[in-house]
DNA sequence: TTGAAAGCGCTAACAG
DNA sequence: CTGTTAGCGCTTTCAA
């Protein structure tokens, strides 16, 4: 069951070659049983240096001698081994990266793009989903930091004072971090590749309000940890209050799916009476409350208007379309991976220009609003 | 901007204790600024050995040791090297998954149920999505198997010949394979976790034909590449042809998002004339379409009987919910996980068992058939 | 409970 | 274009 020993190809008489010192005897019992460089280099008769050049660069050995690595490497079935490398070389190819959920389809995207755009540079995605939890994201960033990644990415700037010392001194230590779907203009530390949430509240208020609604209900996501949530929900608020409209705000049902938990929200709202208009934490809040105000032939939006967040593809499926606010979420993960490949190369001139980190939302006005 | 040589803490005159050899200077410009065992060590005024048991089980240390260990792995911000560590000690932490996408919400969840259950056990996700493309897949693999995983986890069983070989190579030199999502009775060579799709195939298509439906349309995805989609396809106009009941296949309009996809469906098709019953690929395009079949006044199930695959939120979204079938995605991930993490560990007792590996896909009825 | 020695598999630097 | 040498930071085994 463990460890076959080297594979057979490569034990038919080491020959060693005269001049070189004899190989010890194994002492210890170590190794995996897979070919090395040593072996594919014995086998073609080279060093290990050129095998390891052939390796990267094929065309740097002369046409020969890779053909007689090339075999080697396809008898002896050898695999680099990257941890080798860059324990030697200091190079990772592997890009960590740390999200809230994979599941949720708003991070899924993001990460699919970058993941996409960093795969088409040779770096891979070591990835981790803190479930919104701080600890458990300082604890990743510390797990993940441990592999010396080529680059880290975040979400978002809010962490636990552990953790944003870990992103420091990984900055400082040369290891370029990257803050993705937040971008918070005051800050400085670290690159970011995003949007304003808050603005994202404002202009949904500043969208209601233009249309004359003053009685404005602001349906949040209710979890706390999710800041950027959060966010949007107190600018929408701000906003609303300064311009003096009335505005409440209810958190959706928690632990049940977003569509679903928009209907309830819906259903308690027929009953206690209807404001003027509702902006929701989601689309799929928002597409999940028009559905059921549509079972109960509310007028939308003239009798009651609806605007949600994200651009889901789901907000133009109910009705004849729900007016939302959001940001490409593909082009915000391709953008990361454009500003990380640069960072990794050191080729600033190829970086994401700042005026283009900050992500502006775009509305889509249709027809609930 | 480049590698800040050592920290200045472990910097203070090396005082290289009497009998050993003195370090000599460095001749070669490696290293990458951070602390290393030997820094801390120092400090601590013991040996790299006694640092590196510390590191992995403090208990193992004397208690005045670890406490002075302690201190000086916080003041030199000494972060393990886990490179290192594997190359010394042949033990990975890394698990390795590849996903058609990671954007669909088929594998997200599954992705996201997975990496749950390992980091819980200290496993970490090193994720790679093919898009479907057999070929980058392979390339994946191999990319993948570089990093020494511990384990290394597939979906489906339809590789290249060369990625085959590979994930044979992998399990024999002592990494386990698993293969999700798909669970082929006939194969034997992996661990599989998930489910039958030509089941799910003929479920679908039984149930309709068990309702008296003789004129049934699958709506298939259209991607030839989407080879579990195929079956699922390719099974239901089987067991309806084997009832003698008439059966037709047409796909979804490429590049589009599903439910847009199924709505054009629905469109043709309301104007081709409709069949008796309808079967989709997912739940997405059969949400779509309902919606639209409901904008056209068309009764469903009297008229047209509909129904999803996935069992994905959206189905009881719409109308009074869409019947479907499916399986338990977190479960199928939350699986993996367990199988993953027990043969890691070496501990077949803890397992899967065989039974439990292939998952009976479960049907939803609600109000569409 | 701690230490010494050896070496995991690879690559940087330099020489030829 | 290719080889030599040293060493990346850690853990193994064995010894004290």
């Amino acid at each position: 069951m463990e460890n076959p020993r080297k594979p057979s190809v490569s034990m038919s008489v080491p020959a060693t070659r005269a001049g070189q010192t004899a190989h010890p005897q194994r002492t210890y019992g170590r190794g995996h049983g897979r070919a090395t460089q040593a072996d594919v280099a014995e086998l073609a008769g080279v060093t290990t240096m050129t095998v390891s050049r052939f390796m990267r660069s094929p065309s740097h050995v002369g046409s020969v001698t890779a053909e007689k690595i090339r075999e080697a490497v396809e008898t002896t079935r050898y695999i680099l081994n990257k941890n080798a490398g860059l324990l030697a070389g200091g190079r990772s190819s592997i890009v960590a990266v740390i999200v809230p959920s994979i599941a949720s389809s708003a991070f899924s995207s993001t990460v699919q793009a970058l993941g996409d755009g960093l795969q088409r540079h040779g770096l891979e995605l070591l990835l981790a989903a803190t479930n919104y939890e701080l600890q458990r994201e300082e604890q990743q960033i510390r797990s993940l930091l441990a592999w010396s990644p080529s680059a880290l990415v975040v979400t978002g700037h809010k962490h636990t004072r552990a953790a944003n010392d870990l992103l420091r001194r990984a900055q400082a230590s040369g290891i370029p971090v990257v803050v993705m779907w937040d971008h918070d203009g005051a800050r400085k530390e670290f690159v970011q590749i995003g949007f304003d949430h808050s603005l994202v509240g404002s202009m949904m208020a500043s969208h209601l309000l233009d249309r004359g609604h003053r009685d404005l209900l602001y349906v949040s996501n209710g979890d706390p940890r999710d800041v950027r949530s959060e966010k949007r929900c107190q600018a929408f608020v701000c906003k609303a209050q300064d311009s003096g409209a009335k505005v409440r705000v209810v958190s959706l049902p928690y632990d049940m799916d977003a569509m679903a938990a928009g209907r309830e929200v819906m259903r308690v709202q027929l009953l206690d009476g209807l404001p003027r208009a509702m902006a929701f934490s989601s689309d799929f809040p928002a597409a999940g409350a028009f559905l059921q105000a549509q079972r109960s032939a509310i007028a939308v939006p003239d009798q009651l208007a609806m605007m949600g967040f994200g651009d889901y593809p789901i907000a133009t499926q109910v009705g004849a379309g729900l007016s939302t606010i959001g940001v490409d979420r593909l082009a915000l993960g391709a953008l990361c991976a454009q500003q990380v490949i640069s960072m990794v190369a050191g080729d600033s001139s190829r970086e994401v220009h700042p005026n283009d980190r900050q992500i502006v939302p775009k509305i889509f006005q249709r027809e609930t609003t």
